[in-house]
RNA sequence: UCCAGAGUAGCUCAAUGGUAGAGCAGCCGGCUGUUAACCGGCUGGUUGCAGGUUCGAGUCCUGCCUCUGGAGCCA
């Protein structure tokens, strides 16, 4: 092993050892490392000239035979496209024929030769073929087209298909794009706990955590954290502190929600982004939200390009309009009042009231993002009475300084506010929600000591993904789902 | 949790209350620079589970389970 010195990272075990030390021995030492590096197919793909050895490893999706020769279809999840091989017969590794079957992995050395045929510029021209893992008929990934719901129930199998595989590559680069966004902005990058004591009151039921057995409320001090302890529903309580300090941060995390929600818009674990802004009014808020989305849709179009045509071509026609769309042009701004105007006015009829003092309903917001103004809408000011103790009363005395972004499809993708930085006021607003102050001893202190105007908002990365690939499941644009009934995987 | 729909071969789906079928996949053979390849043959089933009605239930009834769509809760 030492013979490759710093080449080492590109050794993997399961490449045997026989090629490796063949190929030295046939090329020279010098020439190791360019001998034994694993091409990916996205980068033979797109390579601008033919080559005369390279290695691929991967899992093949289709074999199609000839007489003579076979032509195996050989994906690695680097890019959606697999890579045409042809296997003459006779080859090292040709014997192994009938194994060579679809989900089967493989590592094939060949050229990298011009495709004479047509729907690929490349193949390999294979001169070795390794089979590592063999794959029985019992594999369920077929040519054909599989449904959504039968994929749900071998998760650990789809991402080899074309469509989850895109579907992770893009959740994979929007994160990135995530952290892009926030750093480029000078923002800090905050890890808040994932078990908590507090509870962002108004987001929902929480996942008790103990270790206590038996009746775990009877003498809940003795539990391993000395209280009551639960999975975080938000980071946004710690993260303030931390905006009270670095004054921009954000925080991207896993979060957990235990209501029984069953929708294709609910996880009881999903990953969360919340940035908070110190010196911030609810307009920069709104600001920041309105520019993260149109950012992660550009990036989307410029990064994912591959992709995304795949999902325009089979889950969202209109995918690439609203892309641009959303990228290009600015989203409408309406207060509360002035929606609850719209919606009383349209003509259009609601299952559900909508009255002044009333949330709005999901017809209502999709109304007003589908219908009314065909593009993303951040609603502002909502009734007091509707929102949580944090959010910070306006001028009026009547609403607070609260928003929501709906986007087409989806409904809400972004809820944030003003959080109330008067002492008294948030005092007051505690006690009317019924809650104890002592509990929130700590978050009340940073009115306390150099209070500032600050703001943030809550975001749903998945509810993000299933907006920027138009999958309409959340189940499927997380690896493995876990709602109500089903921690499968 | 509520409302609606669905559950039949590995997958996608058929089947007036009267012998459970097709396409694809798989296996065997043929043919072909093929590409959701093609042609022939074969294999493949406790019709979600438990009861009930009936001479007879995939089909009708009751309960349960699971999935899907919508709603609520929310991100």
């Amino acid at each position: 092993m030492r013979l490759f010195g710093a080449n080492i990272g590109f050794w993997q075990p399961w490449f045997k050892i026989g090629n490796v030390i063949r190929e030295a021995k046939l090329h020279g030492k010098e020439n190791a490392k360019i001998l034994i590096m694993r091409t990916l197919i996205k980068h033979a793909l797109a390579s601008a000239e033919p080559k005369d050895l390279v290695i691929i490893k991967g899992w093949i999706r289709t074999r199609r035979d000839s007489k003579g020769f076979s032509f195996l279809e050989i994906n690695d999840g680097s890019c959606l496209g697999s890579l045409q091989t042809v296997v003459n017969s006779g080859i090292p590794g040709y014997d192994q024929l009938h194994h060579l079957t679809t989900g089967a992995s493989v590592i094939i050395k060949g050229k990298l030769v011009a495709s004479p045929g047509s729907g690929q510029k490349w193949e390999l021209a294979a001169t070795e073929i390794e089979l590592v893992g063999t794959s029985d008929a019992a594999y369920p990934l077929q040519k054909k087209g599989h449904t959504m719901e039968f994929l749900r129930t071998i998760a650990h199998l789809r991402p080899r298909s074309n469509l989850f595989g895109a579907i992770f590559r893009t959740r994979s680069r929007l994160a990135y794009a995530v952290h892009q966004f926030f750093q480029e902005r000078d923002f800090v990058y905050v890890h808040t706990p994932i078990i908590t004591a507090s509870d962002c009151e108004g987001a929902g039921e929480m996942f008790r955590v103990t270790t206590l057995k038996g009746n775990i409320d009877e003498k809940p001090e003795a539990d391993f954290f000395g209280r009551r302890s639960y999975l975080t529903v938000s980071g946004q309580l710690e993260g303030e502190t931390f905006a009270c300090a670095l004054s921009n941060i954000y925080t991207f995390g896993p979060t957990f929600r235990a209501e029984n929600s069953n929708t294709a818009r609910h996880a009881a674990e999903f990953w969360m982004i919340e940035p908070e802004m110190a010196f911030c009014d609810l307009a920069g808020d709104m600001d920041l939200g309105e520019q993260f989305v149109k950012a992660m849709a550009q990036y989307a179009l410029e990064h994912c390009a591959e992709d995304v045509g795949l999902f325009a071509k089979f889950v969202d026609k209109g995918l690439h309009d609203r892309l641009r769309f959303v990228a290009e042009r600015p989203f409408q701004r309406v207060t509360y009042t002035e929606a609850v105007g719209i919606l009383t006015s349209c003509g259009h009829k609601f299952e559900f009231p909508v009255q002044y003092g009333l949330n709005l309903q999901s017809e209502h917001e999709r109304y007003l993002t589908e219908e009314h103004f065909k593009c993303p809408v951040t609603v502002y000011n909502y009734p007091r009475e509707i929102k949580p103790f944090y959010m910070r009363l306006n001028d009026d005395g009547k609403t607070v300084a609260a928003m929501d972004v709906l986007v087409p499809g989806i409904g809400e993708v972004i809820g944030g506010s003003q959080r109330e930085e008067r002492l008294e006021l948030l005092n007051e607003n505690l006690r009317r929600h019924n809650l104890r102050p002592e509990d929130y001893w700590w978050y009340v202190d940073l009115r306390r000591f150099g209070s500032v105007p600050h703001a943030g908002f809550g975001l749903g990365f998945e509810r993000l993904i299933m907006f920027l690939t138009g999958v309409s499941n959340i189940r499927d644009v997380i690896p493995f789902a876990r709602t109500p009934g089903s921690a499968d995987f």
